[in-house]
DNA sequence: TTGTATGCGTTATCAT
DNA sequence: ATGATAACGCATACAA
């Protein structure tokens, strides 16, 4: 059934040297034309396949890179994970997909199976889950001397690449935006502090503050975590204070959109009442009209890959981090002034 | 560096065979309980962790399934993605990444590198760009005694096994629901003929019509692609017509959200003068409350996956078809009795 | 210019 | 209960 190099080599009556030779185009070798397209004949005809099980047995080396993230359900990580692909095509090397479920001891057997596939390397996209386990999983590669890079989140820079998004220009632009446009009162929706993006954001958001000379107000800071909204009925309890505040910056789109129907119980217009401004910029922002801060995950995937095959390429270096820049979209939700165009939608 | 079983073995006292019989748990192998311990404890220490590469070549068997898909970039295609890898990791195989980038030839070589692999399996999620090369694909795979599923079109059920969702059956709701709500005039943005889905969706559409005597009329059908939404010049003529629709059926959400500023443009209420119902249910369907007809992707991938490793354990079965069943999700974009609880968004 | 021999790390078969 | 040996499919060094 199947054919392998000894079918090929019979079949075109030379030896399996000589169609590995072939088949690999090793020109430096010389080899007869006749031969040559004898071979490639034969292969053809007899629909030789080179396995690559074999070769990478023998070679040592896989050309294929592990993806580790927590779910394909996420749009943000899954064009974190097209950008990986892509430029692992570009770079002819594979990719091997394993995915944490946003549980550490699910985590450690992917981990497990991704190195005794013999990947080369690893691409880890971050998440609040797995995060507190991170430090423990760089042990068991650098045992195995597997190189890895980091995805969004700068925590461990120091043994290890990490490629971000520069969450600390990306916060500042967007409050200084608000700053701007006048508003003093300005709230932020954080992420708490366990990851590095929550706490950059956060600290973007104190930079613009200051810079404008306004004072920091812990109670004008809510939230814990990237993947679950204020409540409805915090917010409405948080909008009912005394001294509200005219606009509000968060960490995560999603927040936003979550809270849009509650702005609209409370007969709370967006943006004259409370200017609004998000994070990521999901293609539901363009949509919903939300002013946000664009982070093009793609980008950190393709980052992340040519710097983890640099390292594996050179291993010595100093592991680094790399700020990608963010750009802040502004949209209806920040601003009176109409937008004139629609804002132009990305394809899907 | 790296440590092989032999390592262990001689750090044990015993043999590789000893070694892979520990490691590998055979029971039925009668072992004493003490070299079971001493093999156990030196690959502890040495960090011995077997090499599947190996084992793959040796076996014949490599428990990789082959996920070929278009791009991550779609949430869609990245949640039936999600739904595959899910019930892989469940059924203990691994999941080797391909993407064709919406390119016939780019794919034909993503396969070729599949098929070196020695994948067991593909499962293909099909595209618009790649659907007219796909039977010659389904050749080659033949050929190499690879069975595969394709996910989201049952064009070529003939010969392979496909998952689907029941697009006849969710746009014959998506319409009654229309229909119901007193609309006669109703209008489909479709997809052309391209793909069983646009097909089956307007097959749909057309049976709701009928079944409620109500004729149909190709002037108000309208669309060519699932990517690309009318032109906002076109709904602008489109809808400046004499008889305007009332209603509107989009083979796609995300045409709908495209065309919301036009309408608004345009003076048009919704529902009051156009009702929409969309398809896919996109999380931005949630947010900009938008009737929709919800699919499942991650089932998709699920079933998708079990039937491709049944297939593989029986090659012998006929090619069926599965379609998964839709779910209309009703909101305000279609009826005018306000939803009493704002729609509960998904987890990111 | 081409063929032969060897070994990659593992497991299955047989022998002890 | 454990060890020796062969084989998986290929690429490389070296011989011819």
């Amino acid at each position: 059934m199947k054919v392998c190099s000894r079918d090929v080599a019979r079949a075109a009556g030379v030896s399996p040297a000589t169609v590995s030779l072939v088949m690999n185009g090793r020109t430096h070798i010389a080899l007869s034309e006749s031969t040559r397209a004898r071979v490639r004949d034969a292969a053809e005809r007899l629909g030789y396949r080179p396995n690559q099980v074999a070769r990478n047995l023998l070679t040592g080396r896989t050309r294929t890179l592990g993806l580790l993230l927590p779910s394909l359900a996420s749009s943000f990580v899954a064009r974190i994970a097209d950008g990986v692909q892509r430029e692992a095509g570009d770079r002819d090397q594979h990719v091997l997909l394993a995915h944490t479920r946003r549980d550490p001891a699910f985590e450690q057997r992917q981990i497990e199976m991704l190195l005794q596939h013999q990947v080369e390397g690893l691409v880890i996209v971050a998440s609040e889950e797995t995060l507190p386990s991170l430090e423990s999983r760089l042990d068991v590669l650098e045992q195995a001397g597997v190189p890895c890079v980091v995805i969004d989140d700068h925590t461990h820079v120091d043994r290890v690449d990490c490629v971000v998004s520069d969450d600390r220009q990306g916060a500042e632009a967007a409050v200084a935006h608000l700053i701007h446009a006048g508003h003093r009162r300005i709230a932020h929706w954080g992420a708490g502090d366990a990851t590095s993006s929550a706490r950059d954001r956060l600290g973007g958001y104190r930079t613009a503050l200051r810079r404008a000379r306004i004072p920091f107000s812990a109670s004008l800071v809510l939230g814990d975590s990237f993947r679950s909204a204020p409540a409805p009925e915090v917010v409405r309890q948080w909008l009912a204070r005394r001294n509200p505040p005219t606009a509000l910056f968060a960490a995560n789109d999603r927040h936003l959109a979550e809270c849009l129907p509650v702005f609209r119980d409370l007969r709370i217009r967006i943006p004259e009442d409370l200017a609004l401004v998000g994070y990521a910029n999901y293609d539901f922002a363009a949509y919903l009209d939300l002013t946000s801060v664009d982070q093009d995950p793609t980008a950190l995937g393709k980052a992340a890959t040519r710097r983890l095959l640099d390292r594996i390429a050179s291993p010595r270096m100093k592991p680094s981090r790399m700020d990608l820049p963010t750009r802040l979209v502004v949209r209806g939700s920040s601003t009176v002034v109409p937008i004139p165009v629609p804002a132009p939608c990305p394809a899907p």
